[in-house]
DNA sequence: CATTCATATTGAAGTGCTTCATTATTACCG
DNA sequence: CGGTAATAATGAAGCACTTCAATATGAATG
């Protein structure tokens, strides 16, 4: 990036992303990192930064993995919702299209023009149900079969060295807080 | 949600989101969380999945907290992109477009639409700069600064529920383990 | 059998972005 | 001073969604 100025007339102007900046990382006493920008602008308010910094972190990481998965999605011509399609068909086999609404947390109408998508793609057909002829169940073809199946293999490389120098505990752990946080989210959104 | 069907004819649609259910959550024998639905998915295959299972938990966790900025950040009639920028001018003060451009991890066009809206709103305005006649600076008006200080207040209050129940050392070292898979994923990214 | 409900598909409109190309000012540098 | 570069604004197109409303078909139920 770097579009049109950077004049410096402000504080410090090293920033990215949501908010609060990451670019320079310091570490604590514990040697841990943090972001010094976002620390600087956290300096003025009297509160407990803990909370904010990890989440900041959190949004900033999940950020950063979304557009890596972004950018490799398309890639390979798909767009993130047909990528959850077809990992979702790879992982279950067929199914109705119904259950993919449910299952990526979407809308029927938007699983029907991902589903188009894909077919016109030939990556994805649509097979009727015989035990419920309502029922339309979308399967992998042989062709997306194979593109999802070498996609999901690149995609584990790179997922191994973006994890590089953390143990498996750090793993776990990181694993666990997340999940409990998706845990409160979620009463907190009410469902 | 609950769309349409549910037939349950597969077998366990619990599901949601990106590459992995997540809604059932279990306990491993150091007491972490874990999706259950997710490593059934994984154990047919014949992987580490500390590393897979620890991503999609961030992604995950990372998905909510947007998703419940995004909903937050629309009950005050912004959009992220509005909140972001706003957010930006309330830390740095007035601002050069240009540099909002960078520090949002955005592009001028984009930068030129958020002001447009925000200052059609009233929340933001343009002033020159007399330093240099080119630039453009944004500025939160009184109204502008009243609401997202209003709503800086009400967001503190929602990240400290989300993180119920987690030790400062906990957010420390969930801060930490964030910020260095950012840094790997950088280097991935090539930047 | 008739109603009602579930499973899609379709169309229209809108949102919030993105990219690309063009233009008008102004700054900077030789 | 004159050419180049930086700082925007603007318009046009496109993408991936979202919501809402309407329709067709088949299942389930009383």
């Amino acid at each position: 990036m770097k579009h049109f100025n950077m004049n410096e007339t402000n504080v410090k102007s090293s920033g990215s992303e949501i908010h609060g900046a990451v670019h320079e990382l310091g570490r604590d006493e514990a040697g841990r990192l943090y972001s010094v920008h976002m620390r600087e602008l956290m300096k003025p308010l009297e509160v407990d930064t803990s909370a904010v910094e990890a989440l900041a972190a959190l949004r900033i990481a999940g950020k950063t993995l979304r557009m890596m998965q972004e950018r490799w999605a398309e890639k390979h011509d798909l767009s993130e919702g047909r990528l959850g399609v077809m990992f979702r068909l790879l992982r279950v086999g067929d199914c109705p299209l119904g259950d993919l609404a449910d299952e990526l947390d979407s809308t029927p109408r938007n699983i029907t023009g991902l589903v188009d998508h894909l077919e016109r793609d030939g990556l994805v057909e649509r097979v009727p149900d015989p035990q419920d002829r309502r029922s339309v169940r979308a399967r992998l073809t042989a062709a997306g079969k194979q593109r999802i199946e070498a996609i999901w293999r690149e995609g584990l490389e790179h997922q191994f060295e973006v994890v590089g120098g953390m143990s498996k505990d750090d793993l776990a752990q990181l694993r666990h807080l997340c999940l409990q946080l998706v845990e409160n989210a979620r009463k907190e959104l009410g469902k």
